[in-house]
DNA sequence: AATCATTTTTAGATTTGCCTAAATTTAGAT
DNA sequence: ATCTAAATTTAGGCAAATCTAAAAATGATT
């Protein structure tokens, strides 16, 4: 129950990340590269988490996080996706502009601003990217991770989340005009490149396969 | 136009409230007592704000802000407020328990999501404190800053602000019922000890001259 | 089994922010 | 004018977080 630095934080963050849901052992080296610092900096900071009895690690053979280090970092994560839902809902601002004043905002301690914050947004399950909330206990709501690239010909989806959030997927598919909840109907698919032919707001149009796979989907 | 460190922050932040509007000399044990900090890390900070030109400094004479600092102090200050102000009205938090989280609230860095609060909040001159909101120009708003132990008997006014934010104070008021906005007719004064008789939400009751003078006021 | 490229840790510094204890300066009181 | 107490600065150190360069461990490849 001790308070950790912002930066302890964001260690914690980066290898809940890098570990995925599988909870695998995570390298020095993925750490430095997501945090954009050194693998010696990430050496001693792994030494102070594993004293904090945060992480297991051992010198050589990686981390991951133990029980107490993971209830932080989903907690960090439900700031995050619970501020970045405030700034586009309430503060009208777009989807592809909100993940830097998140990354500051995580960090505010209060829980009860956390839990006021979630009440006043209608107790939201998904982020404006379409990634899940986990819910104060940690736990995330269910969600068919199924992208349009699976999608058969002469289907109907809604669209409901991006898998990759980089600025420059969504400014990609901001340009195409696409947002969370929209219809797209699937008219072709083309052997050769796995590309995509779809009718979006009564205009057909051709989407590569890479695109198309960072697009959640419900099949409607 | 260099980003402050938080720590940077909180000190002209310090140096501001400490100098007040006329931009008074400021001794260093001001400004370590408000901090909870030593007069020798203060000298320390001193320096380092001095070279980097946001204060003028002259050792044993005493510090004030120069214009770029004050512009600093009061854009923080003007985050503190609106936050607070977020807190109170959106998630329905009371006055005496914002002001912890606006400490941290303040230092979130984007210009465009303090505006955007700002608009979102309707524009408010004034926290949930009754204290003055500088707009993005650093102007603020007038008001006068009549005390309740300078009323006349026989004269109805409304409750305006504190002058004393401690949360002392705040839980003293919260226990008599007196809010914002609250409307109070003074009864009588008594000569003794300056006290006053006051009618308030259809009770009758006694309030001391330290309590009164605490009260920013507007007569009716 | 020995070699070599990659990964990771260790060693040694740096910066920021803070501390205690010892000077030093200032200003008030004789 | 001198003395003294308070305020302030200087000196020296410490902890957190970072870096570069060197050493050590790992594991894949002859
Ligand atoms: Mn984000
Ligand atoms: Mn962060
Ligand atoms: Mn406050
Ligand atoms: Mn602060």
């Amino acid at each position: 129950m001790t308070k950790l630095s912002l930066t302890e934080e964001n260690y914690l963050k980066a290898i809940y990340f890098i570990g995925g849901t599988s909870n695998q052992l995570v390298n020095t080296n993925a750490i430095a590269e997501r945090l954009n610092t050194k693998a010696a900096t990430v050496t001693d900071m792994l030494r102070k988490l594993k004293q904090k009895d945060l992480i297991e690690y051992q010198p050589y053979k990686g981390t991951r996080l133990k029980l107490e280090g993971k209830v932080k970092a989903i907690g960090i994560l439900r700031k995050h996706r619970l501020w970045e839902t405030f700034l586009v809902e309430k503060l009208a601002f777009g989807w592809e502009e909100v993940h830097e004043m998140a990354e500051q905002l995580e960090h505010i301690q209060s829980t009860e601003l956390t839990e006021r914050l979630s009440a006043f947004l209608g107790f939201p399950e998904f982020d404006p990217h379409g990634d899940p909330i986990p819910n104060k206990e940690g736990v995330f709501p269910r969600r068919d991770n199924v992208t349009l690239d699976r999608a058969k010909p002469d289907t109907a989806v809604m669209v409901q989340g991006v898998k990759d959030s980089s600025t420059e997927f969504l400014n990609y598919i901001a340009k195409l005009g696409i947002q969370l909840g929209d219809h797209i109907a699937v008219k072709s698919v083309e052997e050769f490149d796995r590309s995509l032919v779809v009718e979006h707001k009564n205009q057909q149009y051709r989407i590569s396969a890479l695109a198309a796979a960072n697009l959640y989907i419900k099949e409607l």
